[in-house]
DNA sequence: GTGGTATTTGACTGCCAGTCATAATCTGAA
DNA sequence: TTCAGATTATGACTGGCAGTCAAATACCAC
């Protein structure tokens, strides 16, 4: 974690690494990560091909560790965005006013290609699918947060716990972002959010 | 699509085509589409790689065939099920034994490998998701008549029209089968299915 | 200093989708 | 019947890419 007590060898072996993190970074921002070649990489780092092997196992270990660290920084957002909203509001706006604002980062900050890719990244055997899907995840604590005190004021009802319903509630919002990236630019994010959270939260609200 | 007044050479062309056809669909099964080369596709089919792209433009397009005509079967399971159902049973009744028969084949008949891969298919963009994304597709025609009858009955909220309604409902099973395939094997398909629609169903209903 | 280790290098392997020049076969018009 | 042209079939070949490996280099600890 510190960056003092290390010698020249590894600094030099962290300053490598770190060469072909940011080129790999920067080229994925310009084309689908298919299309980027781990040898278009150690190119762009100003490092070999063998030398990309001995920091990262293969091409799909660098793209987790870059999909893990984005995540961290979403999750982030979020929660900034989350600690800006007034608390006198009902749990069903809060809630309804996060779901817009992880429209908004999808579509805006994310954009389609990445986020079509990160999807698909969730059906490749080589890139493991826990950064975004974990319950453990920032994202679900949230969700989970939002709703038990909702369930406490009496505005969600009391019969399924709010883990359960944080779960079903991002697994909803997971399922149009999947329609999304397949149906673009058919499709508008946002408003099908609004409106799928429309049903969803009138079937979880207190009746 | 008649089978006659074809000459010899149509024929022999039909025929090759077919069997390239049966080779890959058994090999498909066998193993992950990935998996399964163009080379061992023709070597079990016993024909040559240039004339399998005589038939077919790319291994993709032959893919893509497989998927349409396997959408068309299940979708004709689906159909009949929907039959076998009184009918005097309510609409939310309906929708949910339907749900879970969806779930029970996607499950049981259609499979977990398989469905990890049509989903995967769906973000390669040499492969069309036409077949299972299209508005005209059964399943969603199915889904709009119990929904519009479901409407004219007075049990579903008529707020909503009933496609737009029934393009909820599938997306919330895709979203549901997205977070299987994903989560396999901890995770139930038709538990999940039914819980999650119990929440969305009284979304739906009229309250 | 020196022996051993961490790091770097890039040519090389193996795999696979797709191509293409060539050959074999069939058809239909003359 | 004939044969020129069209269809279909063939498989060696190309190009691109992920990952390997033996050899070189630079560094550290003793």
């Amino acid at each position: 974690m510190s960056k003092k007590k290390l010698n020249k060898r590894q600094k030099q072996a962290a300053e490598t690494k770190m060469k072909i993190y940011e080129a790999a970074k920067e080229l994925f921002l310009e084309k689908d990560v298919d299309d980027v070649s781990v040898d278009s990489i150690v190119k762009k780092a100003g490092v070999s091909k063998g030398s990309f092997y001995v920091h990262y196992e293969s091409k799909a270990a660098l793209v987790y560790v870059l999909i893990k660290d984005y995540v961290g920084e979403i999750d982030m957002d979020y929660k900034t965005y989350l600690k800006s909203i007034s608390q006198d509001r009902s749990t069903l706006d809060i809630i309804t006013l996060l779901t817009e604002k992880i429209a908004d980062i999808l579509a805006n900050k994310i954009g389609h290609d990445n986020m079509k890719w990160l999807y698909k990244s969730h059906f490749l055997s080589s890139i493991s699918s826990e950064p975004t899907m974990s319950y453990n995840r920032e994202l679900y604590k949230m969700f989970d947060e939002i709703l038990s005190e909702g369930i406490r004021k009496g505005e969600i009802r009391s019969d399924i716990p709010s883990t359960i319903l944080a779960s079903h509630l991002i697994l909803a919002i997971r399922g149009i972002t999947f329609e999304w990236c397949i149906r673009y630019p058919d499709y508008n994010l946002r408003e099908e959010c609004i409106k799928h959270m429309d049903i969803l939260l009138r079937g979880i609200g207190i009746q």
